[in-house]
DNA sequence: CGTTTCCATGGAAACGGTTACACGGCACGA
DNA sequence: TCGTGCCGTGTAACCGTTTCCATGGAAACG
């Protein structure tokens, strides 16, 4: 069962396969006697276009890569689904790939998408860049930074990305201003940027509002849930807890809210907790979530014209939006300690 | 600046292009001289083969189609993610689209996804199959459907499922024990089997409980955020609004609980909630939700294996998850009417 | 009426790989 | 010594499309 080609319509239509391409693709040049036959043809025999050939002829493939860490995160999903629409009604396919918050597997799709021959890519960067990113930035594929960036900053990629060191010290502060003295970070991962960022913002906010610095409180997760759980546990078992705790990504969130509800910690009045990105479930906790929030589909949606400036040929400009505090339930004043 | 091709890698090596094409797809017939000076050349010029060339000599692409109605939604969220990790491990790439819940931008994918040529297709489908999905079957390619099947049952077309009505006849049960009497049902869209399925368990359990009739108590969703929402508010303002609710999916239930936070309705006391999917979000609630749980990581799994069977000429077989009902504190006895 | 212009068309060369086929050289057994 | 067979290699066809170029006819113009 061969697929059927354009050859085959070319000759139930009774032209030249030249002159079935053109009425195809909308070329002018192309008589209303053999357009009508042509499309009769591809009518009557299902006839589908075989994008693969057409893009080896052409020089553009009509596919953008998509390169997050985790799609379960809710937070790139945004950014994933927001870029795929905008690429959509530009009549280009995405192809979305989790590197998993793994290097390896970063390189590995990176490989794969070089190989697939995109158009272009929108990729959250894991790693210092020293892997297959390094040289797939020779290559001059149009790459697009999306919520992160490298350590070797200028690499002249354009990059879409939140104001990561804002919002965190907006927390900080909020947390100082209710009285707290002692504030746990669940940090995330030193090969992302925006780990490194939120840790730079929280400390140097600690530091400016006079907070307790002891290093304790800063514990290690890698963006994942089941670290948010780790390190909340850590901070709890501590000899002196911190009264208050910042998640640094939303999953860690989730994670660490679960430690406190299975402790059975009044959230908000034995210990505060300050979330990352502005999930809907997170506002419907109870009590409901303190978060730092920005915007993903916004994120995305940008990167998507940016991706779109950069195929046009022209030059993309990089963004850093804005994120802030949104104040809800789960901060309270400091319990002082007995 | 031309990509570097096959053969200027053979140019380099000094060998034909078509023994540089057998040493780089490990054929054996290659002589260790021929293999190290290709190996060489490949690095020397930094060559990454062209998936889409390759792919138009040989039979397949290497790519699978993920087609699902939004992954945002978490639940398809790990559905995609499940079936594109065991894809990668099989050495083939995804392409994930969303159909937005809508027929046309499903049909649109669809084509998209039969001009890249994908070897096979994982699909939520959405509808009575008469748009381009019914076109699609017929032209041979392996798909598998995921979550949902055709209203025009046998396709042939192998599917992984959950047993939707089990979950929701424990749920109508579990509150009938309860001493509820009016039981809303926020309902998904008949264009799904699910949607479909679902409302057909919540109606048979109902009678077979004995339950008030009232088809003022189902309210029609769409299966996101905003229609969980809007039905809630339908359930509330009727002259007798339920004392339990059921949302039939995840962006729906987290709707209704929007509602009912938002109109201070004191949930599990006042009214009770059961939600569909066991998002980690669900249990952290407070009080944690009682839902209707399914596996969308298994789910996902097995597609990909049914994928893999069709691929290797084997057949499929279809699997129907079992679902079951997780009580929490969402819901409580019925609050006797005043 | 002859020449120029334009337009629809077909043939054939790309695009970047894989692979069927033929061929020469070598080791082997008779 | 002479087939026989195997193995590594090269030539060229092929995958399905687009597009350059040449061509022939009709229309427009003088």
């Amino acid at each position: 069962m061969r697929s059927v080609t354009i050859r085959d319509v070319a000759a139930l239509a009774g032209v030249s396969v030249a002159t079935a391409s053109r009425v195809l693709s909308g070329h002018p040049a192309t008589s209303p006697s053999s357009r009508e036959r042509v499309e009769a043809a591809v009518a009557d025999l299902g006839y589908r276009p075989d994008a693969r050939a057409r893009s080896l002829r052409k020089a553009r493939t009509g596919t953008i890569g998509v390169l997050v860490s985790d799609v379960r995160n809710p937070f790139f999903a945004e950014i994933a689904y927001a870029v795929e629409r905008r690429a959509l009604r530009a009549g280009m396919a995405t192809l979305v790939c989790n590197a998993d918050e793994s290097v390896d597997q970063q390189d590995r799709y990176l490989d794969l998408l070089v190989s697939q021959r995109v158009d272009a890519m929108v990729v959250a960067p894991q790693g210092d860049g020293s892997g297959s990113l390094q040289e797939v930035l020779g290559l001059g594929i149009p790459i697009v930074f999306v919520d992160r960036t490298l350590a070797s900053g200028g690499t002249g990629v354009p990059s879409i990305t939140s104001d990561n060191r804002t919002g965190l010290r907006e927390a900080v502060t909020h947390l100082a201003g209710l009285g707290h003295r002692r504030v746990g970070l669940v940090a995330g991962p030193h090969e992302t940027s925006t780990g490194r960022e939120r840790l730079r913002a929280y400390r140097d906010a600690a530091a400016a509002a006079g907070l307790d610095p002891d290093p304790a409180l800063v514990v290690q997760g890698d963006f994942q849930q089941a670290s948010g759980a780790a390190g909340a546990r850590r901070l709890l078992d501590l000899a002196d807890p911190p009264t208050a705790v910042v998640a640094a990504d939303s999953l860690m969130t989730l994670g660490a809210l679960s430690v406190l509800r299975e402790r059975g910690v009044a959230v908000g009045a034995d210990v505060s907790l300050v979330g990352y990105d502005d999930l809907p479930a997170f506002a419907l906790a109870t009590p409901s979530l303190t978060v730092v929030a920005h915007d993903p589909a916004r994120m995305g949606a940008l990167a998507a014209d940016a991706v779109r400036d950069l195929l046009a040929g022209r030059a993309a400009t990089s963004t850093v939006l804005p994120t802030h505090l949104v104040v809800r339930g789960s901060t309270g004043p400091a319990r002082r300690p007995a």
